[in-house]
DNA sequence: GTCTATACCCGGATAGAC
DNA sequence: GTCTATCCGGGTATAGAC
């Protein structure tokens, strides 16, 4: 039963977010492409015309969505993360619930990044992005100071977060919890791997540069 | 001039290859979610039935978009690494092609990962991938025949690859060849890493379980 | 067998009534 | 703040020309 709803009908409810909800179950049955706001108001029983009194079109409801996402995935990160002291574990934990996160929140995870959604037209969507910017202290401290070694440390732990996570979104349903502990284990390892092999994220700069 | 064109029209030519054609221009300027199959049909010069002829139906010709992609991957790949000995810098070089080939032929890359296709309506897609198994020789060179390692190593190296690509289209567009090659480099420097610290790889399946 | 013409449904978006 | 009505444009399917 939709919040606000009276008589079978919805009125003076919260319809944002409303809308909003039945997107992320809309995105999930049918994913980003099978989306529409017409089945959405369908499904929250409004007009096709009333979302456009919150949204100025599709993608700022998908938008939305995506601003959820990044709220949901902050609070999974530091939960997941929990007291840990040690640095290198934080950062192996923060991975793993990204992966996590992207399983068990799918449809927030493809609003986010399968969406098409042009950066350039949400900027409150940028700044949504700040809160994880907080790892980057956890970063700084392994890397003693350095900060080229940490914006190369940086770069390397959030590309291989990102790619554990799209590629098993991409091999399998999510409903299988045993495959996507087996991805957050492997993200997280990576991380640690990463961490202890990172002399040759700096090494790498060297030889290119010797190459040419 | 597409081939196959005359008298204004295009008739009797080679309309398959035609539409894969158009349809990687169109994806190139609009994107995977701005492509038609009627718009491709309007740039070919053909009706918008025409393609039902050559596929059932727009998924079907993004499809053989991602097989041309696969096929072109398979040959940068090789080209990059080109007769490279040391089994450590191949997989750099194959990394850092996966980066180059997402950037430069971004509208493959696309109709391979973010089209949205359902992996079990196309084997001959899946089929397609076999050439790129090929490095696993090298990764269970440098694993000394450990198939254990091996896979661990094999799927992280696989996961930074594709987050250094999926990361680098989605931040910025892909004219901007210094900010291509600089993600190309993090990411052969990441395999490098990985591959440095891939101990971490194993020890993390152990301490996974300890925790039970 | 290949293509054209056309009819149908659906989603996005706007204007104006209540 | 929501509804009805409406326009536009794309995707699907089919009948029929060549």
């Amino acid at each position: 039963m939709i919040a606000g709803a009276k008589d079978g009908r919805y009125h003076h409810g919260d319809l944002r977010a409303a809308l909003v909800d039945a997107a992320i179950a809309l995105i999930a049955e049918r994913g980003v492409r099978g989306f529409s706001l017409a089945e959405a108001s369908r499904r929250v029983g409004v007009s096709a015309a009333a979302p456009y009194r919150h949204f100025a079109d599709r993608d700022e409801l998908l938008a939305a969505v995506a601003v959820r996402g990044l709220h949901l995935f902050a609070t999974m990160a530091t939960s997941e993360a929990g007291d840990t002291a040690d640095p290198r574990q934080r950062l192996a934990a923060m991975t793993r619930a990204y992966v996590r996160f992207a399983a068990e929140q799918r449809p927030l995870f493809d609003a986010l990044y399968s969406a098409g959604l042009d950066k350039a037209r949400y900027p409150y969507l940028q700044r949504a992005w700040a809160p994880v910017a907080a790892y980057r202290a956890v970063i700084e401290e392994i890397c003693a100071g350095d900060v080229v070694a940490a914006d190369a440390l940086a770069d390397a732990l959030e590309s291989a977060a990102h790619g554990h996570a799209t590629l098993l979104l991409d091999a399998c349903n999510v409903h299988d919890r045993d495959a996507v502990t087996a991805a957050a284990d492997k993200a997280a390892a990576a991380a640690l791997a990463l961490i202890d092999g990172r002399q040759a994220l700096l090494r790498r700069a060297l030889t290119a540069s010797d190459q040419r």
